[in-house]
DNA sequence: GCCAACGTTGGC
DNA sequence: GCCAACGTTGGC
């Protein structure tokens, strides 16, 4: 069992909007990079557990926990060429882009901000790939050591 | 296969 | 709205 972190802005979706979405679950869609893209096909499996962090919004950070609930499979929205995250170059028989489903773990009490996640990258979290200078990774993963540090910090 | 130009991300 | 950082594209 593996551990991630996700990056969504809450705009467009929120750790609140996927609690009141079915069955409190949706599939991670509209990931178009070929790393963070590699990780939703790859190496993301059911029951693994991710962060839901919030990115480009007033108060950055890790917003509660939700868990893998469906191996990657192809993005949809890529297919359709009224959508926001249309790509052409996504075939139906040979997929460009992938989502996993996910399912709503628990929304922390408080946002566990980025702003005091960051004192800890020179020791505890250094491994953090969050912290990392010029991160801009969606999707990531992090080590049980960090996981369980930044649960700490709740 | 290199690399400049361009676009996007994301914190501030 | 700015801008650093970095991924992608496309000409060569």
């Amino acid at each position: 069992m593996n551990h991630w972190l996700l990056k969504s802005e809450p705009d467009s979706f929120s750790i609140d909007a996927l609690a009141k979405s079915p069955k409190q679950t949706s599939a991670w869609d509209g990931v178009r990079n070929f790393q963070a893209r590699n990780m939703l096909r790859d190496f993301i499996k059911k029951d693994d557990l991710a962060f839901f962090y919030h990115s480009s919004c007033d108060v950055p950070g890790i917003a509660g926990v939700v868990k893998i609930v469906k191996d990657g499979y192809p993005d949809k929205t890529a297919f359709d060429a009224k959508h926001h995250h249309y790509d052409p170059d996504s075939k139906t028989d040979a997929p460009r882009w992938y989502v996993v489903d996910v399912k709503l773990v628990r929304k922390f009490k408080r946002i566990i901000t980025l702003d005091e996640l960051r004192p800890h990258a020179a020791k505890a979290l250094k491994d953090f790939v969050l912290l990392r200078r010029g991160n801009r990774l969606s999707v990531m993963p992090v080590t049980k050591k960090d996981w369980e540090f930044v649960l700490t910090l709740e």
